[in-house]
DNA sequence: CGGGTTGCCTACCGAGTGGTAGATAGCAAC
DNA sequence: GTTGCTATCTACCACTCGGTAGGCAACCCG
């Protein structure tokens, strides 16, 4: 036994990793030590030797979840403030930092619901400063015409994180509610995440177009006000 | 039932209640039955007359709720049937339904994290009926020309539902997002349920206006035909 | 070589879990 | 009174939980 002691990964990793996909489909108190050392290869006191407690373990794994978010902002800021196509780049990098893994989803979302004055802070951190990124570019579009006027920013964007966050984590079991499953299994989340990027640039853009134009970053307003027809806000 | 002689409410009411908040705010396995008797206060061995197995009592909880979702249904069928403001009334009357207990939307939430394939058959008997309709509603729409024609009704019934549902069961620790929480804590959640509101709006009509003027509900034109050039953009 | 460290193990602990057995008290009908 | 039913209780059960104690083998470094 223990003739690989150098394998090709840390095995702190393998248990963070193994960790991640329990706690995600059984959550924290479900999912137990026991389960997650079986699923490693080894004992509970093992897996207590590299991490002190149970809420240790969550916490390490929280971290990594957070570590590999941190990979993506470097893209996202390079998205945000790119020339074209920002909200597409921001959008689709955001989602697909879930879809790679739908267990950091389902994690945050149990999380959120088991420890919500644990994770704002977290929130604060990590999203908070989007966000800010995010207003001025939606108000920018509002100014310019480009944007509904009678957008509530923060709020949209709140809308569209819980939409893409538990759209991903409950991606399996609610689309029970799209008919047409059986023989289309594969199509069916192409379908499904198409038309929530659809509903993100339709809940933002007056002309839904623009979402693939982007709104000009430099501080000039030389477009013109286009298309203000029926403004019809309360 | 409404027999009385015992106490003025029904002990077995008072279970679910208080099964019901505990189950939404700890999960199942994180709320134990001892938990649950001393909140009615009584002992666990009679809640064990009631119900009698944990599991009993999961499924009793669930049934409970989906016997208050079964109250508003008629609202709902005669809201989405009258001749106006039928999205307006139906979006409402569902944001509404889970916005009067927010544990209704956490434990739903919960449970699809924790038994997908349980409840997917719950899912499918209570509301895979309602996307039918919504469905027939939004294609009529598309055929009026008041609704985007690129729209996937199927999954945008799925988003909404989610948006809702999440939204509530989320709107304490997701508003962390949105800046100005001190002294703010009355209004911010009606920007928040009027944002969402507006998404749903914006991503379902073409000029957002329409949403309380509402679709002609008598059939105008066949509901076979599909329209002309709806494949939705990628 | 020998001590120290690392990593994993078996065996065990107290606490808490869902669930059961059986006694008790109130009440209604005969 | 007696019987029977309902609803609750105390006491207890087997089991699982997170966590600890201590031993053991393999490595590193002097």
């Amino acid at each position: 036994m223990a003739n690989e002691r150098s394998k090709g990964v840390d095995i702190t990793q393998q248990i963070l990793a193994h960790a991640t996909r329990l706690f995600a489909a059984r959550g924290f108190v479900g999912a137990s030590l026991r389960d997650i050392a079986k699923a490693v290869g080894i004992r509970k006191p093992s897996l207590l030797y590299h991490f002190n407690s149970k809420d240790d373990l969550r916490r390490g794994v929280l971290a990594s979840m957070l570590a590999h978010w941190n990979e993506v902002v470097p893209r996202l800021l390079k998205a945000a403030t790119s020339g074209h196509e920002q909200f597409e780049a921001v959008a689709t990098e955001t989602l697909e930092f879930f879809r790679a893994d739908p267990d950091r989803a389902r994690l945050l979302l149990r999380e959120l619901l088991d420890r919500p004055e644990e994770m704002e802070p977290l929130i604060e951190s990590h999203v908070q400063p989007w966000t800010k990124i995010i207003c001025d570019y939606i108000r920018k579009g509002q100014q310019q015409g480009r944007v509904h006027a009678d957008i509530d920013p923060e709020a949209y964007i709140v809308h569209m994180i819980n939409l893409m966050v538990c759209g991903v984590a409950l991606q399996d079991s609610i689309t029970a509610l799209m008919p047409g499953r059986p023989a289309t299994d594969e199509v069916l989340p192409e379908r499904y995440v198409t038309e929530l990027l659809r509903v993100a640039r339709a809940g933002l853009f007056i002309d839904p177009a623009s979402a693939r134009a982007g709104i000009d970053p430099p501080d000039a307003l030389p477009s013109g006000v286009r298309d203000s027809s029926g403004d019809a806000a309360e």
